[in-house]
DNA sequence: TCCCCTAAACTAGCGGTGTAAGTTTTCATT
DNA sequence: AATGAAAACTTACACCGCTAGTTTAGGGGA
């Protein structure tokens, strides 16, 4: 097949083919030729419009970025900005947790994860935050959403509770756990989020100030 | 080569070598021809000792987990116990930050990340904490950990500050970060391990009891 | 309008991957 | 002493990412 009149393949299409692929089957299920195929195609022509399979998982990882909202930074206070932030990163990432290894991983130069650091930088450092300590925020909540995104701790338990009560004492319940993987995971988030921002306001009055300059500048 | 007089490989070995190559080179770069020529024997002898590359990847990261210490919560208050196990886990992460992804993101049922999993657990119900919430706490913090040591925040950025000035104008000092990489990272683990502690034991004083019952039960 | 360069598909193929299958020889057990 | 398991080997398969070279359609300049 000659240069085709219309052309079969465009950036957007790859990468959302690519997605799809990645929801349904995992990351590692993800070949070039597999997903040539799933588009009608051989596998080098992606070579055409990507010049390396990472360079197409980095597309993917950006456009699973860019549905992060960060607009509470605009508008609310800032841990009410942060709360916000963390639970739509999280969402982010669990609507498509088999790209979040790869996402978690690479580098956070990718145009929306850029604008992701930028809102939530520029929002803390505007509420008061010293520059330095904003940075660090910015990167432990970061580190939380990505490590809740990545593994989840309920499913790493299985059903039979003979495996654990052996050898493990306080475990002997831990099987429960697979039943309720999701909203064990989301417990932990909500707990987790919700003693980072109490510990991270105490902080704030201790260092920055009183709550009243903590109002968003409008 | 038939069977030699004395085996040239043991289970041990495997991982160790693994673990080396792993550190060197990356994970991307362990395959199981190059891991067997580090050994000095043929790819397939490896599945003598091992069923799947995946399988030697395992014991890899159990060893890694093993090296966390966990030994403060037989002894010391829970807050304390945290903070200690939360550090050694990082360190034991950090030392060998290219198995991370993959340590992260496997099941938890590998005999290290048990026992971890059931001294933090068993601690922190001893401590008083119902054992909902114990479950809560440390999967919350193993999202911080993980999260931390997986992805730096630091290195995704670039030294050329140019990139950053044009399209995302807070982040105009971002460049420095690569200088520093190391100390954001560690800044940033202290300031959210710092302020996951202070909302939990907010949290404690709150829902469980007085400080004095948190001693521990020797 | 003709020409030509670029774009976008193709086919063929390279070196590498995990692992299955079968072979050979040594060691340990009966 | 015989036997069977263990631990190395060789060979081979299907797949991987990617390169090189080919073919033709489309668009811009003479």
């Amino acid at each position: 097949m000659p240069r085709p009149r219309r052309p079969l393949l465009t950036r957007d299409r790859i990468v959302e083919t690519a997605l799809a692929l990645i929801d349904a089957d995992g990351l590692g299920a993800l070949s070039t030729r597999r997903l040539a195929a799933a588009l009608g195609v051989q596998g080098p022509s992606l070579y055409n419009h990507f010049a390396t399979k990472d360079d197409i998982l980095d597309a993917v990882a950006d456009t699973v970025t860019g549905a992060v909202d960060t607009s509470g930074f605009a508008s609310r206070d800032w841990t009410a900005a942060l709360r916000d932030w963390a639970w739509s990163y999280r969402r982010a990432l669990t609507a498509h947790p088999n790209i979040v290894p790869y996402l978690a991983q690479g580098p956070g130069r990718r145009p929306a994860a850029l604008a992701m650091a930028d809102a939530v930088y520029g929002g803390l450092v505007r509420a008061g935050w010293p520059p330095a300590r904003a940075t660090h925020i910015g990167a432990a909540l970061r580190y939380f959403v990505a490590g809740s995104a990545l593994g989840s701790f309920a499913r790493g338990f299985v059903e039979d509770p003979e495996l654990y009560a052996a050898h493990y004492p306080h475990l002997r319940q831990a099987h429960r756990l697979a039943e309720h993987q999701q909203s064990v995971d989301e417990g932990a988030f909500a707990l987790g989020l919700d003693a980072l921002l109490h510990g991270l306001a105490a902080e704030y009055t201790r260092t920055v100030g009183t709550v009243e300059s903590a109002r968003p500048k409008g």
